[in-house]
RNA sequence: CGGGGUGUAGCGCAGUUUGGUAGCGCGCUUCGUUCGGGACGAAGAGGGCGCAGGUUCAAAUCCUGUCACCCCGACCA
């Protein structure tokens, strides 16, 4: 990071050896999180909270539009309803705390704190859905839930987390399936257009699927590490919880039938694939569309007379202009606040001084490039705007770069194994589809499947590991 | 949950081997000079060493327990 000089952290780059570090370095230095007592709890400071903030409002547009409503279900889920559907209670049971007292009162049942909000949901809709006219319900929620991770990481992996959850109900199987495949797509248009990040969307294995589901669909992304990050997952439960807490319906034909349900949901984790798909070495660095401050106005010379003035001036007509704007005139060196707003990521920077102000123009630096050029101050409003859109644009497009660039093609075993021993990311391949071969594959290589996508190549005939027929391509990883 | 490591000032660390009552850099405060890539000088403020016990005349240093964090596995968004 950064230099050795004043107090910053060793110099290490996303390309270091220790990966690790840098991505701890780069969040404790740019302000985003703090740490509690409480063990794998994180402190979401405001910069943090702003990126999600930003990415909340972006998502939350995306649901409405597709017809979805926000509700809130109460964070505490008594033990019966959670251990109505087999594969659910038996997925999450390790990770649930539980609340046993309630002032001195031992509770007659003990109370889980939500892992997940299936099972309250499905509660609710048991009571609500009587007639096909009732359907759908599709219901999202913003909220925190809690899982008893036994290692923790800021982001990728936390004790307590925020997060988005999609509760949707249907008359019809075809219609439960639309709406997974639709939130998906809601997923990865958010993760590539506002984030960023270029994903790889299909279908989870049986294994790697949600507890409880029929299957999963997933998006996932390449960090720069060579591993993958699960940024979204969208499941068809089918009528599993359907079942389990008898949700049914009089439908058109007088006949009483199971709906047919499903569930979406997206993480304060996206904030950990932002740092690691985008950082670099000089920190953070934030697609335009989630930064909180998109740029900065750095006077120079600030004391002398005019600067401050003409500085405040260009404030107001980007911020007129709609642009998340600050004006740092804080006494510090302008070097000083470069570096810093730099490690934060703000993606476009203004510099304004007297030899500028004279010349009627400003210095506008890119922080993805790292280009300063000389821009006249007459529609200024508009360069910038012009900037943050090629900016984001360019994001996209070098991490998608990047992903090309670590993904291979393995047709056989051997080849297989040299991509992992000696290459990093993503390896395609044929698959057979047996869940004991996705162990075998783990076992010795530490790579798990991640997704079959939904554009299918064939490769070969048989399952790269086992040699048995196979008609699925599967896109293996190392995984966060 | 297994293996390894770390907790000393806001941050980064030294001091622990060989117990003697805590130090360095950055940051912070004040004043002045500076200001186009982490400015300079001077004068200041700030901690009792993660927490709880124990040994000792005396503990940041030794012992026991405990908590938290980091790294590597296993498990999981």
């Amino acid at each position: 990071m950064a230099k050795q000089k004043e107090g910053f952290v060793e110099h290490i780059t996303p390309q270091s050896e220790d990966f690790s570090r840098w991505y701890t370095d780069v969040i404790k230095m740019t302000d985003m999180v703090d740490y509690s007592e409480v063990k794998g709890a994180m402190v979401i400071k405001a910069y943090g909270y702003g990126i999600w903030e930003l990415m909340q409002r972006e998502m939350d547009d995306r649901f409405k539009a597709t017809g979805h409503k926000n509700a809130y279900f109460p964070l505490l889920i008594p033990k019966h309803l959670l251990e109505k559907e087999a594969e659910h209670v038996e997925g999450f049971a390790p990770e649930v705390a539980w609340v046993t007292k309630g002032g001195e009162e031992e509770l007659a049942e003990p109370l889980a704190i939500r892992p997940t909000s299936e099972t309250i949901f499905c509660s609710m809709y048991a009571k609500w859905v009587q007639s096909y006219r009732d359907l759908p319900v599709l219901l999202n929620q913003w909220c925190n839930v809690l899982r008893w991770e036994k290692s923790t990481r800021p982001f990728l992996r936390t004790s307590e987390f925020l997060w988005q959850e999609g509760h949707t109900v249907h008359a019809t199987q075809e219609e439960a399936e639309e709406e997974t495949k639709r939130m998906l797509g809601v997923y990865v248009d958010f993760a590539e257009n506002v984030l960023a990040i270029p994903v790889i969307s299909g279908r989870k294995s049986e294994k790697e699927k949600f507890a409880g589901a029929v299957h999963t669909y997933t998006m996932e992304a390449l960090m720069l590490d060579g591993k993958a990050l699960q940024m979204g997952t969208s499941h068809n439960l089918g009528q599993n919880f359907a079942k389990g807490f008898d949700i049914q319906f009089l439908d058109r034909d007088n006949q009483l039938k199971y709906v047919w349900q499903t569930s979406w949901g997206s993480s304060t984790r996206m904030i950990g694939g932002l740092i690691m798909v985008h950082g670099d070495e000089r920190g953070l660095k934030l697609p335009p569309k989630v930064a909180p401050t998109q740029c900065v106005i750095v006077p120079v010379a600030a004391h002398k007379p005019g600067v401050l003035e003409k500085a405040q001036e260009l404030f107001d007509q980007l911020k007129a202009a709609g642009i998340r704007v600050d004006l740092d005139d804080r006494d510090q060196s302008p070097g000083w606040k470069f570096n810093e707003w730099e490690l934060k990521g703000v993606p476009v920077r203004i510099e304004i001084g007297p030899r500028d102000i004279e010349a009627g123009v400003c210095m506008a630096f890119r922080r993805d490039t790292f280009e300063k050029e000389s821009k006249p101050l007459d529609g200024i409003a508009d360069t910038v705007k012009g900037l943050l859109e090629e900016i984001q644009r360019n994001m996209l497009e070098k991490a998608r770069a990047f992903r090309e660039e670590h993904t291979f093609e393995a047709s056989d075993w051997d080849a297989f194994m040299d991509h992992i021993e000696n290459g990093k990311g993503f390896v395609k391949a044929m698959w057979c589809g047996d869940e004991q071969c996705e162990l075998e594959i783990k076992e010795q290589t530490g790579v798990t499947t991640r997704c079959m996508p939904f554009e299918q190549e064939q490769i070969s005939d048989v399952c790269v590991h086992c040699g048995k027929p196979a008609t699925k391509m599967m896109y293996f990883a190392r995984a966060y």
